[in-house]
RNA sequence: CGGGCUGUAGCGCAGGGGUAGCGCGCUUGGUUCGGGAUCAAGAAGUCGGUGGUUCAAAUCCACUCAGCCCGACCA
């Protein structure tokens, strides 16, 4: 490609709204345009990139047995409803009607698609084990969108399922995308880390999310320095410290203005392990009917401790939480400040920490009083479970070691569906024996501008992107410094004709300029034809990724570039 | 959806009742030609939109749309 023809072009200084590095530098070096809130253009150079992540994940989806296909973006809405997630799910999916006023929606994700797909495709256990994958543009309308290509409303995922008749075939295929995406992650160049983590609106039950580490990341993850388990913080768990001790008889005290936790604690002279917090929620469920109605739920922890909302979500079997409001709150008889489940006659959540504990100090669900010494089981009851977010500090819960905590971005997720889908949309094969069984689904997730986006945050530097060969746009640079471009013309044809993607800056701007382009667009190999060595019937060759140039003979050229490239490739896949 | 900020030339910004400016970029010509050259001459903006106040609005007021940031939210 010659750079005098290139669609887009660099920008010197970074468009406003550009706050992460990795973002700031896709947008000067011309590779995506921002169209409206969380919507971009892949323009030339970034198309590219996009297109060599996109065949290295074909080949490891291929690889693992994938046959990939094409679902359509827009979506009759009865499927949604069949699965009942055209109910759960709010306004991030979108809905809409077609000119006959059928309901319609833009599909998010794939796995009503593809189950509808597969139930007329899979009749028997003959055709079973098996495995699509397909890459198209999802919708999702993020209440907020940001950070560039990170968070955005429109983008393109890789979304794979996997069929088989059982939950061992399952875990098979499950185990064959573990790796692949490694494979995928390490040929992208992107360090990632797996964690387990929150199944969400997926449902299903194990799942890993591939985690980009990175301070601009919005997921909090548990790390156990010594055993090395990574979690979600979503659903980390750690090792809860309990004081048994002999049960009391409870009783009401006056606690004025006591309305926190800490207050209270102070108040009472207490350590907050000493006390249970009442967290109120407002939960949205699905009732028989399909219809939705919110439901306060009554989340009971101890005073040292922090509720996990996913945990609580969960828990309580809700399709998504917030919190209440103090009328909300009150109208059921309880009182915010001084809330205490005893006596509650809505949803009652009690973490572990508070069930084992003792004698802890609740609310009186009246303004200014408390209620000493309250034991679960005696004076209250309700479901337990763990709904206690981890943090900084706290023990892991394998080994004992103190977990740390990091930011990361989430680039692909992995899921173990079961049988959610199959069985809402009566997606079923017949067995050996002859009996209807559903079919066990897995699903498998990788945002591909969100790849693109951090391999961008993990690779540049002051002067602009570096990519990895693997997914840089073109693999070398040719930057002409001379007036007459029949040699530059000559050397890039003959590398163009052997099959080498070259970006040719055939410009008549100054050299200052084609190499501030050059670093900013960061593609790998350089070479500069200039007047210095040309004299030599040479030219030189640099790398993006550093050290010094080397005076190359014009006609060694070919042989060198490709030792180069080889050895690049070599260096990226060890 | 709450809180904050910003919309003026392709990009970055200034101006703040009297009819629009700077830097970069762009066009043409000259001189340059190895790290964002230089001189000269140009082109380019319904000042996000609508309504109002005023003799007069980019500027003041109201509404609205869009984008960004924080939060809520979120495979």
């Amino acid at each position: 490609m010659r750079m005098s023809k290139l669609f887009s072009r660099t920008l010197r200084e970074a468009p406003s709204g550009a706050e992460s590095r990795g973002y700031e530098l896709l947008l000067r070096a011309g590779f995506i345009n921002q169209l409206g809130a969380g919507i971009f253009s892949q323009l030339p150079l970034g198309y590219r990139s996009i297109k060599k992540i996109e065949e290295i994940i074909r080949q490891e989806m291929d690889r693992i047995g994938g046959q990939e296909i094409l679902m359509p973006v827009v979506n009759p809405a009865e499927i949604w409803k069949e699965t009942g997630r055209y109910y759960s799910i709010d306004k991030e999916l979108s809905r809409f009607k077609d000119r006959v006023g059928r309901d319609m929606v833009l599909a998010m994700t794939h796995e009503e698609a593809v189950t509808d797909l597969a139930r007329q495709q899979i009749d028997s256990y003959k055709r079973l084990p098996n495995m699509v994958y397909h890459l198209q543009t999802k919708w999702r309308d993020d209440p907020r969108p940001r950070a560039g290509l990170i968070r955005v409303r429109e983008f393109t995922m890789k979304d794979s399922y996997t069929f088989d008749k059982d939950w061992d075939g399952l875990e098979k295929q499950y185990a064959a995308h573990y790796d692949a995406y490694f494979r995928i992650f390490k040929r992208c160049g992107l360090p990632v880390i797996a964690v387990g983590s929150d199944t969400g609106m997926m449902g299903g039950k194990i799942a890993h999310e591939y985690m980009y580490l990175s301070p601009i990341g919005e997921d909090s993850i548990i790390i156990c320095p010594d055993c090395g388990i990574t979690t979600n913080k979503q659903v980390a768990e750690f090792k809860k410290d309990y004081y048994p001790e002999e049960i009391l008889e409870s009783e009401i005290v006056e606690t004025p203005g006591t309305a926190t936790i800490a207050e209270l604690a102070a108040f009472l002279s207490i350590p907050t392990r000493k006390t249970a917090k009442a967290v109120f929620m407002m939960g949205t469920f699905t009732d028989e009917n399909g219809e939705e109605e919110e439901r306060l739920i009554t989340a009971v922890i101890r005073g040292d401790l922090d509720v996990e909302e996913a945990k609580l979500q969960n828990a309580a079997g809700a399709n998504r939480l917030r919190p209440a409001q103090d009328e909300e709150i009150r109208k059921t008889g309880m009182e915010p400040g001084y809330g205490s489940p005893i006596g509650s006659n809505c949803m009652v959540i009690v973490d572990d920490s508070a069930a084992k504990s003792n004698n802890l100090v609740a609310g009186a669900n009246k303004a200014g009083l408390h209620t000493l010494h309250t034991n679960f089981g005696r004076d209250y009851t309700g479901k337990t479970a763990d709904i206690a977010s981890a943090s900084e500090g706290d023990t892991c819960p394998n080994c004992d070691a103190s977990l740390t905590i990091s930011k990361g971005i989430e680039v692909g997720n992995i899921f173990q569906l079961g049988t959610k889908y199959s069985e809402s949309l009566n997606c079923t094969f017949q067995d050996e024996d002859g009996t209807r069984k559903p079919v066990v689904m897995g699903s498998y997730g990788i945002g591909i501008g969100r790849l693109l986006a951090c391999l961008a945050e993990e690779y540049c530097d002051d002067s602009g992107l570096k990519l990895p060969l693997a997914v840089a746009p073109y693999q070398v640079h040719i930057v002409s410094l001379v007036k007459n471009n029949e040699i530059p013309e000559k050397i890039y044809n003959e590398l163009s004709d052997t099959g080498i993607d070259v970006l040719f800056d055939d410009r008549k701007d100054s050299a200052g300029v084609k190499f501030n382009d050059a670093d900013l667009i960061g593609i790998p190999v350089r070479i500069v034809i200039g007047n210095r060595t040309l004299k030599q019937d040479a030219v030189e060759v640099k790398l993006r990724s550093g050290g010094e140039a080397e005076q190359v003979p014009i006609s060694d050229l070919g042989q060198k570039i490709s030792d180069i490239l080889s050895e690049m490739r070599k260096l990226e896949s060890l």
